[in-house]
Order: C-alpha cells, then sequence, then structure tokens
DNA sequence: GTGAAAGCGCTAACAC
DNA sequence: GTGTTAGCGCTTTCAC
C-alpha cells in the first residue's frame, strides 16, 4: 500500500481512503492509485484490515452437514445475502454432537467473525459463555427456542409432527408407523406425531431409526423392516427427511404395495424433487430461502449497528398435499 | 495475552509460545499459564497471529453450487482432512462463470489464504494471473488439464463421454439420446458421448440441455420434450447427472415405457439414491471421497514444505452395469 | 526456558 | 483533500 502510494506520489493513507471510501479522495488522485493498483497488481490484504478495524468481514458457520440439500440451502440464501454485504464465510460442518461443535465454535470464534451462523438451539454452556462473550450477532436457525444466544429463525418441530399426525388421521388413517433420522429435531417431530396420532384415536404400529443421515436406502430398509419386524402392513407412514419417503415409495412400488390407499407416505422438507416423484410426495415444506434470508437480515440489522433485543421468528412451515397420502 | 501472561508471571511472548508449543515452556509456568487462561477466558486472536505470522490456516474453496450433493461431498472429504490439520475452510459459491470467479478469488486472496481450492479448470486470465501471483498451493479438482495452475486432481470428461457410449452400444442400443445441464463439463461428457456413439453406428436422436443445475423435474421435463419434439421412442439416453435420470426413470415409468428395455437410462455420479431406484440406474461413479482426500494431501504436501513440481492427479472413474440400461 | 524489541499491513484519530 | 502518529495482538529474532 505503501508502494502504490509512492507511485502515486501520495501516502498510504490516502491509498487506504480511496480503497475504503473514494469519495474522500480527489478524482485525480484516485485515478493516479488506480493506475499505481493495476501496475504494481496489488492486493489489499484484509487481515491487517481486520485486526486495524477489528472487523473481519467474516461471518462463522456451522452447519451439521454439507451434504445435506435442506442445511446447504438455507446457507445458500443466507450467504448470498452476506456477501452482497461484504461478508464472507468461514464454514464447517460440525455433525449432531454438541461437543464437537463446542470444538469449532472456539476454532472460529479465534478468527474474530463479525457474526455467527448456528444451526439449531441445542449447544453445550460454555459454547454459549463463548458465543455471548464474543459480543457478536449470532442467529440459531432451523429451530425456536424462548431463549436464544442472540437471534432465532426457525419453526416449530413439535408443530409439525402434530400437523403430520393430524394430516394423516384427517386422511383417514387409523395405523401409523414412523422412519427416520435420530437427531434431536427428527426425534421430537416423531414423538409429536406419535403422540398426536394417538391421541386422534389411531395407533401407531412402529418406528424405525437410523442413527446415521437420511437416504433413499433407509427409507427402503426402514419400510421393509416395518412390514418383516413390525408387522406392519397398511397405514401411514411419516418420514422425518423426503429421501426416506422416497425409499419406501420405491420399496412399496416394488412390493406392489398400493399408495397411498394401503401404504400412506408423508415426507419431510419439500425437496425439489418431492413434487415429481410418482405418487408425488405429501410433505412438510419449510421456505428454506426465506429462512436463510430472514437469517442475514437479522443479522445485518444488528451489525448495521441497532436493535440489541433478542429476536426469535418463527417463519412456519406448510403441510403440502400431494398423492402419496 | 499480555493479561493472561501477568497473571500467570510470565510475560506475553511466553504465552505465545505455550499455546504454539508447549514443549518450549516448562511444565510449571505451562500450569500457571493455563490456569490463567480459564481465568480470563482468553481467545487467542487468530488475525493477529496470521498477519504476524504471514500464514493464516485458512485455505478458500470456491464451489459452483453449494447445494448440489456432488461439489459438497468432494469438499467434505477435502475439508475433513484439511480440518484434522489446523485449516479452517473461506467457503464461497462461484456459479458456472468465469467471471464470477475472477472476481471471488480477488476476494479471497485479500485474505490471504494459505491455499486454494477451484472446482474446475476453467478461468479467466486475470485470475490465473492472481492466483499465480499468490504464490500458495493452488488446487483444482473435477477436471483435468495438463497446464494446471499448480495441482489438479479429477477425470478426464470426455473419456467418460465416450465410455457411456460404448457401454451403451455393447449393451445393443442403437439410437440414443441425451439430456444434460448447459456447463462446460456437462457439455464435454455429452459431445464425446455423441461421436463415439455415432463412430460406434448409433444414431443420435436428439438433445435436450437446461441452462439451470440439474433437477428430477428436468429429467421428467427432458424425456416428454424428448418424445413430443424429437419424435424419441426407444433406445438410450445418456444424462449429465443421476437427478436427471431419475426423473426419466419416473416420467419413463409413468408413460408405461419399459425400463431399460424400450428405454436405457445412463445417469452419471453415482449419487447415494442410484442403486436404490427401480430398475437401479446404471451410472458413472466417481471416487469423490476419494478426489477431495487426494487434493487435500497434495495441498499439505505442499504446505509442509517440499516438492514446488505441477501435478496432474488422473482419480479415473468407473462404469456401473446396474438395471436402467 | 524466558524476555525485549521490532515488526506484520493496515485503520483511526487527529492535525493541517 | 491529505498527511502524521499510534496502535490492532500477535510472531519472529535475537539476547541472555
Amino acid at each position: 500500500m505503501a508502494t502504490v502510494g509512492r507511485l502515486a506520489g501520495v501516502s498510504q493513507v490516502t491509498v487506504s481512503r480511496a480503497l475504503s471510501d473514494p469519495s474522500k479522495v480527489s478524482p485525480a488522485t484516485m485515478r493516479r492509485i488506480r493506475d499505481a493498483i493495476d501496475i504494481t497488481g496489488f492486493v489489499p490484504n484484509a487481515v491487517a484490515g481486520a485486526l486495524a478495524s477489528r472487523r473481519s468481514k467474516l461471518i462463522s458457520a456451522l452447519v451439521p452437514s454439507l451434504t445435506n440439500t435442506v442445511y446447504a440451502s438455507m446457507m445458500q440464501s443466507f450467504s448470498d445475502l452476506m456477501r452482497d454485504n461484504g461478508y464472507e464465510l468461514l464454514l464447517s460442518e460440525c455433525g449432531f454432537q454438541a461437543e464437537t461443535e463446542e470444538k469449532l465454535i472456539a476454532a472460529h470464534l479465534s478468527r474474530r467473525p463479525d457474526a455467527f451462523y448456528l444451526t439449531g438451539i441445542h449447544h453445550t454452556t460454555r459454547a454459549r459463555q463463548m458465543l455471548i462473550g464474543a459480543d457478536i450477532p449470532v442467529v440459531e436457525v432451523w429451530d425456536l427456542t424462548d431463549t436464544p444466544i442472540d437471534i432465532c429463525v426457525g419453526f416449530d418441530h413439535r408443530e409439525v409432527g402434530r400437523a403430520m399426525a393430524d394430516f394423516a388421521a384427517d386422511a383417514g388413517y387409523r395405523h401409523a408407523a414412523t422412519v427416520g433420522a435420530g437427531d434431536a429435531r427428527a426425534l421430537r417431530r416423531r414423538d409429536a406425531f406419535a403422540d398426536r396420532f394417538a391421541a386422534r384415536g389411531g395407533t401407531c404400529a412402529g418406528d424405525v431409526t437410523f442413527q446415521d443421515s437420511a437416504s433413499v436406502a433407509h427409507g427402503r430398509e426402514g419400510l421393509s423392516r416395518l412390514i418383516d419386524e413390525h408387522g406392519f402392513s397398511s397405514g401411514v407412514i411419516a418420514c422425518s427427511s423426503d429421501l426416506m419417503a422416497e425409499g419406501i415409495l420405491i420399496e412399496a412400488q416394488k412390493r406392489r404395495l398400493s399408495v397411498p390407499d394401503q401404504i400412506g407416505v408423508l415426507g419431510f422438507g419439500d425437496q425439489d424433487f418431492a413434487a415429481h416423484l410418482e405418487p408425488a410426495l405429501s410433505t412438510v415444506r419449510v421456505d428454506r430461502p426465506a429462512l436463510g434470508t430472514t437469517a442475514a437480515q437479522a443479522v445485518l440489522k444488528r451489525l448495521h449497528g441497532s436493535n440489541p433485543e433478542h429476536s426469535r421468528v418463527d417463519i412456519g412451515f406448510q403441510l403440502i398435499r400431494r398423492g402419496s397420502a
């Protein structure tokens, strides 16, 4: 920067100003600085800038899985808006264990991000302390709590489970089963589903829970186990993910079980493919782009000064009736 | 850090040493420093560390799409290995346009990453210059070239197209069509497929190319348009993605076209679901975790000193014969 | 094994 | 509109 300044016949600070706010520098100077930058191939050092200004223009983001489209699509819209505002993402995959997350939070915090994006609301006590101590905007997405660290944007997973049960009961199903993943949020949806379905007079005939991530393979295996091990023969199956639901649809077709008459299938997520399966998948839609955008807006508002009050945004969800149940 | 030192009765440098290399500090001092850190809740400032040491322990990564599992799964294994070695990821979505990528490269470079991960080999001239000028390890994945910026790890997309054509011809198909995305790599596979299939005496009856990302919906629409607009009635369809192939499978089932007899379907990617569709999808497998890991190993080798020679690793691919063709 | 001094390349505050 | 002076919080180098 000093070199650029020398070439342009100004001091180093003027170059700094030219780069951060061109209006603070005369047009003629600006031109000479531009030329000098082109000649030298100067690339500003944001590390030094961050140290001096105490603003890194970096957002830390922790997602359970990089390959899960559900988390990725929230991130995508979140990061788009943040990038438009000059922020870049420091991203890590944190899995589903709070201890792993805690370590990553510490590592990220040492890089002095300007804000933090977390998936979910379950964190270790120390993680919460560190985050609060960092005194930066923190947004927790994909779940809701009355005691967010700072901001949370999500929806009520129990409410989803209940809505799925009501939907199934209203559709006339009297028997149900559940197939899903073992993470905290999926379990809450599952349990709420089972409770409500029973309350509506139905019977829950079985459950298959997988510890690893959702997949079509698990869906197929889930239906097989429901039939072979739990004697499930007809009714509705509520899944924790559209992928599982798709697997069930495929396995049902293979076994010549008619959907939605003999077997009803309810997905979760309304992923791209859900509407295009045969039969099309009835599922729960959460507006993930809106969720990511809302989270980004809330963070930006905090970053641009203003309102220090905690916030909690319920983005809601929507049951989509299609052919599978 | 100075505060921690005062509390522990040592100087600031000693704290720095204790944190970066405990063996350089006496056990007793170490203990007192540890205690002081616990008491103060000190979180080291990696920004200052990066500025002073000129090593950021940050890797820049650019992927075309965050929601595409194919790119995400390479990233995942790459980032796992990098994280194990103390590096974090600065990640951005760069789309499929080289100009967008160039801007992002400039932005990332200003943060002084220790290495760069790029998807693909097509970059603007200025992007190449900046990257070379940065004098850090650069790995280009998912494609191959004889003139990598530094390291490239991938496979030959034309070779994939040819292998798919040979596979189709060997399976006895005489007519073919292609359905795919419009990015450079997909187009190269498609063109190589068409050329080779024709060379094998087959006829290519039509092509549907979508400009946006692959999806099941596009697959269904692709088959519909092949039939309605191109008069396609039987033969093999080579897709640029398993997702498209799945859409074709579904549309074919809906239209009661038998697979693989009347219509053969060839996917690309061997994504999780491919083996679990009905019929199971014949497709091209690329070992993405191995690709990511290989890329990470190459970068780490460069980072830990040693061999400055350019490298090019062909990770290969594999045609998987399943039921769909 | 520990300390003192000198930066890393910027921005902030204040002059002019 | 531009320059000067002081840091930001570490690591590096060189003493001891």
